[in-house]
DNA sequence: TACAACTCGATTGTGCACAATTGAATTGGC
DNA sequence: GCCAATTCAATTGTGCACAATCGAGTTGTA
């Protein structure tokens, strides 16, 4: 096998995984109105409530260059507000408007339909939730190291 | 378990896997002058010498939006020439230049950088890599069905 | 041969991603 | 209490990704 053969790498494959994921969501968010990286936010907002940008890149593993404009953009669309945390003035605090928490109820099904596109069982999903999650760590060790 | 839970989302896991690879390439690929994307673009030439760029979009599912600017790019670092095919002026085949040749010697040691990065073995990256194909190939006749 | 349909690359506009920098606010050491 | 170091969000600049559109060039067909 030639190592710098396109069709041989894995990391190809996560990379065009990773796209093809990209064009099913945007097909699905299109009628919400939200982007894919939108989405993760809302997800994480519908899980908590309130949390603040520094949380959300931590959840998200996002720095302020890539959360500060497109927070701002939900903002605009009236799904989020952006305050400054009154205990301390270094932290913005992102919250839910009503629309953002009436949003959930339209976006319920779309775990649903995205694993049936996706063509996997819940059993082989997890099993690749597992792999990539291990995956995810060693890469990121491994450029902590360097 | 909850369906609309970020930690429980396969769908998130390849998102962060395909970002934690893109950081480890960019340090990897420093030293070289290239992005990831360029880099797939290189991995294409020294496999064939030359390619259109209607080709080179097939072989790496990327539109001439994002392409013909990469491409720039690539000739403006001297890596590679553009010109027109003069049997169909359509179309605009993508060479190699000497020094896009001689950087292919430098390339070599990455596949294996990047594995070891990975902290997966041989077998695992090809298990993995097979299911991300087929996890690729039914998300995208899902999108062409849509 | 004329002309409609198609192919192909380029451009434009929007949005994501990250590095580097800036500036405000807080915290810790003294 | 004061000042240096730190934390945090925002901004700027570069590059990737895709949708939509355009125009040049080619091909199929009547």
């Amino acid at each position: 096998m030639d190592t710098l053969r396109l069709d041989d790498q894995a990391c190809f494959a996560v990379h065009a995984a990773s796209r093809a994921l990209d064009a099913v969501y945007r097909r699905e968010l299109a009628a919400l109105g939200l982007t894919y990286p939108q989405y993760l936010v809302m997800l994480v907002l519908w899980e908590r409530g309130q949390v603040s940008v520094k949380d959300l890149g931590v959840a998200l593993r996002l720095d302020s260059g890539t959360l500060s404009p497109l927070l701002k953009r939900l903002e605009a669309a009236g799904l989020v507000r952006r305050e400054r945390d009154p205990g301390d003035e270094r932290s913005v605090l992102v919250r839910l408007t009503p629309e953002g928490t009436l949003l959930r109820a339209r976006a319920e099904p779309l775990p649903r339909r995205i694993m049936e596109a996706s063509g996997m069982g819940p059993d082989e999903l997890a099993d690749l939730h597992r792999t990539l999650s291990r995956l995810t760590r060693s890469l990121t060790e491994s450029a902590a190291r360097a």
